[in-house]
RNA sequence: GGGCGAUUAGCUCAGUUGGUUAGAGCGCUUCUCUGAUAAGGAAGAGGUCCCAGGUUCGAAUCCUGGAUCGCCCA
């Protein structure tokens, strides 16, 4: 591993000077963030802060992201934030730890959506028309796609930018450019040399209208209830006499009973599929016996039918049937077989399926199991329907008379047509109405069919141990992914339909001479050099022009290439290579960026992106291309419905970028929860996670500049130190040191939770992290310092500003701009945060685990005060004597240590400690079931009831001494150790006492005149505070200060005057009488303090006074 | 029809190898604190941890079946 090169300028001297505790510049409090984000925006163009961070790292060891081409012929949405943010989190954080990460973007160019778009546009809906040269043909059809494709790509871009997604867009890859196209095809050239490619036949969805096949969501756009005929044929036996078969004998003229819903198919039926292990019966029905599934017999012939025998499917399999049901030129008569099929059900029909391999996938399957044709061998399929949707010249009338050549097999009338052929022959049995759902071509109208088509495969089955193997090797987040979906994806693995008979996409590189020799072409210059011609643009039609001379010597035919364009799949799947324009395995780029370290997209890709991808690099380089893959869940609506336009419950990114700005957004998608089980999204649930993290974030660094623009001269270390509340209180506030050390313990603590957690890809916790330690700085650090920011106490401006940098640091890759705007300003050595190292624990403060531990028992026993506050009506302001803390052995030493802190939250004179519970309560004990329940297992109820019956106090004593503590279960003597109990504090009646678990604490309530006098004082220091707001007067502002009103207050006030001048920065006090000041007053207002009144005037003193106050 | 995932407070979500009192935030009510904070703190109310079986001394957690929702495939 190659050491990660420092970043720019090192640390100047002057940065560990008092100076640069000085921020740049004041800030606003009330900042609005989306402006802020402009401006930082700003920033990083001006520095080109993205391009230094990749120049900064050059020679690095490098740390490869893929990005996922997204399509831009539509506008971005709310997902591709989504997955924009998840892209830009880890290569930022990469980037921060010292690696090279560079970000090639990407974009998504060919493929059927675009060409709907343009089909829309131009108002037309079919390949004919597309072809019509009159329109400008598939030449101009593609210059339309082409432009259609980036029809939205500046908004794009702008979105990109605007949520700091940094990615190289100006060299990004697209799938329609030659280089790009003529890696796949070298790619396919590669494939076809390893034997990998083949042609075969797809049963698909298909519109013959349209002339296209239809994807399956399309097909989902377009179903219809239609009521067809659906009808009962028997297919006699083809035997002559009778035959005994598994003990079953069947006799000349029974019949084989089917059932279809698409007559239409009849002429291309090779066979019929039973369930080998459905029960069939022979049953004499009138005058004639039939075969078909037990459980259908009283459906399809009702009650009278006769059960002659009763067998299982597989009996059937060595009978044949008298075929062809319909008259077929090339076929003569014979025997089609019954066959297997694990697809066969009694819900409806008859039990036994008519099977015609090039109109229906199972159809296609059970045959080419059974042996009937060869799927790789096209020819061997009965295909007696031409892409119009027409029968072909073979197909005839039963009796052989008639042709239906030209007929278009949906034709109601054809139906009907050979219904009546049927009955004429003797083969029908029964017609009945039948409702049903059908797929109809969503764009016009027509019903689908499902069709063999021919299709070039990838021969992906050949090598699904070796796709397994590469799926080991993948970390995949969520983890169930890599062996669930995904994996279970793997192993039902099917070969690849990679072409598509459409128009923008990358050619099928397959040049095919009339004695069916192929050639894949493997480069743009192998074409020039076999055909002469050189082209500009390879895509349709320019190269559907190209030929040349057959290559096999023995053969003079020419050579013209397949009109197959292929699936987009491959286009994006060819990624790792052909956006490096590579042509070989060995191209240095390409080996420098492979495999990926890291991609991300949707969980819809699974099937999609990360599918491809894998093929693809495990067929021609024999690994995975990615290392780790995070997959993103849906974004949907506030109520939990899936966001879509027609449904209107879309929300704009821009929307929420203008309010609320692209940091909200991002924290907001980060750690609302796990990105990979889908989001119930809303604008609100953003605003909230500006309210809970932004905001406070912003005032935490708000009261940092604050303090410190009102102490510059102390920050500056000049001389004459500016001392407000007199002389420097620095390092004398008790306890101010351990309150240092642990915001640093815990800042060093969560670098630590988010490098693990960020190495892990769970930026989820790492997030939540930070934001717990934000709460820590912001409410406790802070809450318990404000003193010593206010007494301009330099260690704690360097502990804050430390913290706030180490935060910006951490927060870098989730919120960029307001972690490089408070960067910038408290620091700015560098050009901005994400040309820094991100911290590591080894820099940081050293972390203080008890001492960490022992503030969380200490803010705990504050709660608890507090809470025995509230519970007794005393407010925080008014003094108590002493506050009781029941604790023990290990808490009770954290609250000693920090009892200072306690003492002051609290507001009491002393903290006392009692270890034993008399005073306050009585413990209960339990035992603690994660101990004792493995130890004692079947006992544990045993041992629970001998554990409830012991006396608490006893138990105390005797573990006080002896350590340990012997009972007896179930005639056997067990020792327990004090770590096998808990013990439980439950207060006594008619104290303030509030406890939890093992610790509890209670309130003197007395109060006597000297508290209530300082309660008092208390008082009207915060009226004044008020009132300087008020008076709109800034932090740092003396005044002369005129209290007058009811003589209780005057008298606190008068008692405590000292300290009512420090905390008011009052210069001057006037109490009552001697209120000549209160007339001059620039504000003045009556306050209300226990119903007693008091009037204050407050004036700005002149600045001369403040240095000898 | 198959595969995978989800279901916990009104809402959004946590919940470690099973451990007996299931938590947080938001929202609501009441109180409180504040020389940064439209912030913070305390109390109150709010739960059949989707349902039913099972394993276990003990299940939100493990197993089986089912329901609902979502994704992918057929």
């Amino acid at each position: 591993m190659r050491g990660a090169p420092r970043i720019g300028r090192p640390m100047s001297a002057s940065n560990q000077d008092n100076a640069t505790l000085l921020p740049a510049r004041v800030i606003d409090p009330q900042r609005a963030l989306p402006a802020l984000e402009q401006e930082v925006l700003e920033r990083w163009r001006e520095r080109d802060v993205f391009g230094e961070s990749l120049r900064a790292r050059a020679g690095a060891e490098p740390w490869t992201f893929y990005e996922g081409p997204p399509t831009a012929n539509g506008p971005p949405g709310a997902h591709h934030v989504l997955s924009r943010v998840f892209k830009d989190i880890y290569p930022r954080y990469k980037t921060m730890q010292g690696h090279l990460v560079e970000r090639k973007g990407g974009w998504d160019c060919h493929g059927l959506p675009v060409e709907i778009a343009v089909e829309r546009e131009l108002g037309i809906t079919s390949k004919a028309e597309i072809e019509d040269e009159r329109h400008g043909g598939i030449a101009g059809f593609n210059q339309k796609c082409r432009e259609s494709v980036f029809t939205h790509v500046e908004e794009w871009n702008r979105l990109t930018e605007r949520i700091g997604f940094w990615i190289d867009l100006d060299h990004a890859y697209r799938t329609l450019d030659d280089s790009y196209i003529e890696s796949v095809w070298w790619a396919l050239s590669e494939m076809h040399q390893k034997d990998l490619l083949y042609e075969g036949h797809k049963v698909v969805p298909y519109c013959y209208r349209c002339g296209t096949a239809l994807s399956s969501h399309e097909v989902a756009l377009g179903y219809q209830d239609v009521v067809d005929q659906s009808i009962y044929v028997r297919l006699p036996l083809n035997l002559a006499g009778q035959v005994e078969l598994g003990g079953v004998v069947f006799e000349e003229g029974d019949s084989l009973l089917i059932w279809t819903t698409t007559p239409w198919t009849l002429p291309g039926n090779v066979a019929v599929a039973v369930g080998p292990d459905i029960e069939y019966v022979r049953a004499r029905t009138g005058d004639e016996v039939v075969i078909l599934a037990s459980a259908r017999v009283s459906l399809v012939l009702g009650d009278s039918a006769q059960i002659l025998e009763r067998f299982r499917g597989r009996t059937l399999l060595e009978l044949s049937y008298r075929a062809p049901i319909f008259a077929l030129e090339d076929r003569v008569p014979g025997g089609a077989p019954v066959i297997a099929g694990d697809f066969v059900s009694t819900e409806e029909g008859t039990g036994l399926v008519h099977i015609a391999p090039a109109f229906g996938a199972d159809d296609f399957d059970a045959a080419a199991a059974a042996g009937l044709f060869d799927p790789e061998l096209p020819q061997s399929l009965y295909h007696p329907v031409k892409p119009d949707g027409t029968f072909d010249h073979r197909v005839r009338s039963p009796d052989g008379e008639r042709s239906y050549e030209g007929r278009k097999v949906k034709d109601a009338d054809l139906a009907d047509e050979l219904i009546a052929d049927l009955r004429g022959a003797g083969r029908l049995f029964g017609v009945e109405p039948y409702e049903h759902s059908y797929p109809h071509c969503w764009r016009c109208g027509t019903p689908l069919i499902y069709y063999a088509k021919a299709s070039w495969y990838i021969r992906t089955t050949a090598m699904r141990e070796q796709l397994l193997a590469a799926n080991e090797t993948v970390s995949w987040h969520p983890g169930h992914v890599k062996h669930g979906r995904f994996g279970e994806w793997l192993k039902g693995n099917v070969d690849w339909a990679l072409s598509r008979e459409r128009y923008w996409g990358t050619p099928l590189p397959i040049w095919r001479c009339g004695a069916n020799h192929v050639h894949v072409i493997g480069s743009f210059s192998e074409l020039a050099r076999l055909s002469g011609v050189n082209l500009d643009d390879h895509h349709r039609p320019f190269v559907d022009d190209v030929e040349f001379p057959c290559l096999d010597p023995d053969c003079s035919s020419v050579m013209r290439r397949v009109p197959e364009v292929i699936d987009v799949w491959f286009d994006s799947g060819a990624m790792p290579f052909a956006q490096h324009h590579a042509l070989s395995k060995d191209d240095d780029h390409f080996r420098e960026h492979f495999p990926a370290d890291f991609i991300c997209e949707a969980l819809d890709q699974t099937r999609g992106w990360f599918y491809s991808l894998l093929a693809i690099s495990t067929l021609l380089f024999g690994q995975a291309p990615y290392r780790n893959v995070v997959c993103l869940g849906l974004i949907l609506d506030g109520e939990g419905q899936k966001m879509s336009k027609s449904r209107g419950n879309t929300v704009a990114p821009w929307e929420v970028i203008d309010s609320y700005g692209a940091d909200a957004f991002r924290w907001y998608l980060f750690t609302a929860k796990a990105p990979w089980d889908g989001y119930r999204f809303s604008t609100d649930a953003i605003g909230e996670q500006v309210r809970l993290f932004l905001k406070p974030l912003w005032s935490t660094y708000y009261f940092y500049v604050l303090y410190a623009f009102a102490n510059e001269q102390g920050l500056r270390g000049a001389s004459g130190a500016f001392a407000p509340s007199g002389a420097h209180a620095q390092g004398h506030v008790p306890g101010s040191d351990e309150l240092d050390r642990w915001v640093l313990s815990r800042t060093t603590a969560t670098a630590q939770t988010v490098i693990e957690c960020l190495d892990a890809y769970d930026a989820t916790n790492a997030g939540r992290a930070i934001g717990e330690l934000l709460d820590d700085i912001s409410n406790w650090y802070v809450r318990r310092s404000r003193r010593r920011f206010w007494d301009g106490d330099l260690r704690a401006f360097e502990t804050l500003r430390s913290c706030l940098l180490t935060v910006a640091k951490l927060l870098a890759p989730f919120c960029p701009f307001i972690s490089d705007e408070i960067y910038d300003n408290l620091d700015g050595t560098l050009a901005s945060v994400h040309l820094c190292d991100f911290p590591t624990a080894a820099e940081l403060a050293p972390r203080d685990p008890e001492l960490e531990r022992d503030m969380a028992v200490a803010r705990e026993t504050v709660r608890l005060g507090l809470a025995a506050r509230a519970k007794a009506k005393i407010k925080i302001r008014q003094p108590l004597a002493e506050a009781v803390v029941v604790a023990a052995g290990a808490e009770r030493g954290a609250i000693e240590r920090l009892a200072e802190i306690v003492r002051d939250e609290l507001n009491v004179k002393r903290v006392r400690f009692v270890g034993a519970a008399d005073e306050l309560g009585h413990y209960e004990i339990k035992p603690d079931y994660q101990r004792l329940g493995p130890r004692f297992g079947k006992d544990m109820p045993q041992v629970a009831s001998a554990i409830a019956a012991l006396d608490p106090a006893h138990v105390l004593a005797v573990l006080a001494s002896e350590s340990s503590l012997g009972i007896a279960v179930a005639g056997h003597d067990h020792t327990l150790s004090a770590d096998d109990l808990q013990f439980t504090m439950q207060p006594p009646e008619g104290f303030s006492v509030e406890r939890e678990g093992t610790h509890a604490v209670a309130l003197d309530l007395s109060i006597d005149d000297g508290l209530a006098r300082e309660g008092r004082s208390r008082d009207i220091v915060h009226a004044v505070q008020n009132a300087r707001r008020n008076a709109g007067l800034a932090v740092e502002d003396r005044i002369e200060l005129s209290l007058e009103g009811s003589p209780v207050l005057l008298d606190a006030a008068r008692a405590h005057q000292q300290y009512l001048c420090n905390e008011t920065l009052a210069v001057a006090l006037h109490i009552d009488g001697d209120s000549a000041a209160a007339t001059a007053s620039d504000h003045h207002e009556q306050a209300k303090i226990e119903g007693l009144d008091l009037g204050i005037s407050v004036r700005r003193a002149p600045r001369a006074h403040a240095t000898d106050a």
